[in-house]
DNA sequence: CGCTCCCTTGACGACTTTCAATGATCGTGG
DNA sequence: CCACGATCATTGAAAGTCGTCAAGGGAGCG
């Protein structure tokens, strides 16, 4: 299933974003690939800020070395899998799901370019998520003795820590337990992440399912799917479908501390 | 306020459970303290794993040099506060809150001996979150400067990465939605704290008021009170108050899953 | 063009919250 | 050591919210 989109907003600024039924291409002269990359990793969220010399160029040519593209709906690793490598997301974006015993999966995150997948799994030798594409998508991939680096090992506890912090808000947001603020928080979370990397904070796509959202937020998508619609009906927002226009998002960050 | 228990069952395996209204004594000979918390950091979740020699003496001397010594329900460290230390719980617990705008505040979590406080912080200036002591409190103080060392580097990665995934352990507990679910796992999780520390797992009292356990799994207080009625008269637990006594922990657990 | 998957909306039932009042426990001061 | 006060825990009844089940509509893909 490839439901790429052709308005798809999760595409890192500068570069090109891909059109419906567009697949990876895996052949990008290797000196574009390598600026964009090195670029990428010095965004926001990224990898290495305090390397240089000799030990970028190594740590450059860890991550070339292989950009895993991963189709809309294909999984990039499953819990369990041995672990071997650390991912950076360039385009496209990702769930985290755990896949519960009962065969159901239950979502606790989604990653838009910038981020670093695999974050929680240092000192375990396997993945304890899946990760599925939400959407094309494309990643550097990053092999763990690489990470050995000293000056990596600084920048990666500072990476942690900020998702543990923002693991943190999200545990404040489900204990609500208000759906109507659940979704609210949601939204202009995804907002405020959307402006971060470029894109409009009033108009966006979301690229997940409300199914996703659903069990993201701990509800069922029925009430995802009325919660909306009350906002809409209050005027804070207008919708069809996963497009979303926000007219005053102050207004609504205001209502959602009411 | 002081609330601390005769029947306190927080307390480090080897060191003395202190009885009710006793007061932390600051002066015990810095021989045996040094002992003991050299013991403490090398418990499970505690710091250094990896360190030697001349380092450990360093890092012993940080540790040492102040252990603070923390009252039932006042703050050790407050959210907005400046940062210039971890702390490793040594005996006591602690509840990590989180101050809200208007003047609520929400329980993010619970420490126990050998937990790292601060996990959540490095790469900021300043606590994010404030944590208040449950029962009367022992920690060890950890400046940032020791902590600047390479092998403690690769040690904390470890241990805020463990943080993280029992942070997405927790939001899998929220997002079900469904009260005695969430109370259940909170008790199974709670056993399973205690059991590493030695404790009975069958058998024990929680330290924190129902208003805390309800405010970190979202609920009322109410409502936690009548889902533990509910599963003790289904006979998978008795209590009386914060006293829990479990017959058969498997049950429980087969019950919380089902 | 038809299928499938996803989103939307309605109605009913179960559960949690809310509001209120009582009972228990702990800490304090006499 | 006892008694008092404050905080915390328990229980009841009513109201609101969300989950569940069901059916219809829409968009994309083959």
């Amino acid at each position: 299933m490839s439901n790429s989109d052709a308005n798809s907003i999760i595409t890192w600024p500068g570069l090109p974003s891909h059109s419906p039924n567009t697949r990876i291409r895996r052949d990008r002269s290797s000196q574009t690939a390598s600026a964009d990359c090195y670029n990428c990793l010095f965004k926001p969220h990224c990898l290495p800020a305090e390397i240089d010399g000799e030990r970028l160029t190594r740590f450059a040519r860890g991550v070339l070395r292989s950009r895993r593209p991963v189709k809309a709906g294909d999984v990039l690793v499953r819990q369990g899998d041995a672990m071997n490598a650390l991912y950076t997301l360039r385009a496209g974006s990702l769930k985290a799901v755990f896949d519960e015993a009962n065969g159901y999966e239950r979502v606790l995150g989604f990653r838009f370019p910038g981020a670093v997948i695999g974050l929680a799994e240092p000192g375990n030798a396997v993945w304890t998520r899946t990760f599925i594409a939400l959407e094309d998508t494309w990643l550097c991939h990053i092999p763990l003795p690489v990470i050995g680096d000293d000056a990596l090992q600084r920048q990666l506890i500072r990476l942690v820590s900020e998702r543990l912090r923002s693991e943190y808000e999200t545990h404040l947001m489900l204990a609500v337990n208000d759906g109507s603020r659940k979704v609210m928080t949601f939204i202009v979370e995804m907002s405020a992440r959307f402006a971060e990397r470029g894109l409009s904070a009033h108009r966006f796509h979301l690229p997940m399912h409300y199914m996703d959202i659903a069990s993201y937020l701990g509800m069922r998508h029925e009430s995802v799917s009325r919660t909306l619609t009350k906002l809409q009906d209050r005027g804070l927002l207008h919708r069809k479908g996963r497009h979303i226009v926000i007219p005053d998002l102050d207004a609504l960050r205001r209502f959602k501390d009411d």
